[in-house]
DNA sequence: CGGCATCCCTCGGGATACTG
DNA sequence: CAGTATCCCGAGGGATGCCG
């Protein structure tokens, strides 16, 4: 069952108006670094590490800055283990894993035609 | 049909690697106002002016920018009648449908969940 | 009406170094 | 290992003005 093209913005009208709750999640999914990190994740729990090295080029300080909000959103889990030297984990929340299989179609669709927009 | 999750990373590792052209494409779409603008010519052909007011916010420099991307990744189709005064009208290729397409549940789930991980 | 040019500045984000 | 703290830069992006 596919949605109209038609009734997108007839019945979200919300995610046009600056400011709006829309507007502000969508912002934060389509951060430089948001929808490469939900997408690590998808594929199940990481560690800091892991992530760092799976999402190639992010740096420490956009790494934390972006898992701590998506942490503030509800999206993801961060478990810290008191052991030493320390482990930490990150997992999606059932919300973000929600919302990843809704981005899903659109990394798909992106990876399948990059190269065909790209070479123009 | 739905992907799972876990294929996600499996099937494309090529979205991770920095200055590929799924990372290319994936920053225009996430650009500030790149989905806006889409999904805005997702109800169909719009003016200049109507897609100004239609995206609440955005800048002359940005709309223009942002469009000229997208025509430039055969996303998006500009038309300009010898007119005065002048008429132009922005519309998505098949390409910027079918991309929209695969956006849609996304800004459609967005749109859903917002005011849930906003309140929080 | 539909832009482009120009000026200006915020702040996203990178590099480096340090800590529990 | 998993971060924080600082410094710093430049491009993304806003405001204004002009033009065909």
């Amino acid at each position: 069952m596919t949605v109209s093209l038609g009734s997108l913005r007839a019945d979200r009208p919300d995610i046009y108006v600056t400011g709006c709750p829309s507007r502000v999640v969508l912002d934060h999914v389509t951060s430089k670094w948001g929808v490469l990190v939900l997408a690590a994740l998808a594929g199940g729990t990481l560690r800091w590490g892991e992530l760092r090295r799976e999402v190639d080029g992010i740096s420490e300080k956009m790494l934390a800055s972006t898992l701590r909000t998506f942490e503030a959103d509800g999206l993801v889990q961060r478990t810290a283990y008191p052991e030493v030297p320390p482990r930490v984990d990150y997992r999606l929340t059932p919300l973000g894993r929600d919302l990843v299989e809704a981005m899903t179609p659109l990394i798909t669709w992106v990876a399948a035609h990059a190269e065909e927009i790209v070479s123009g």
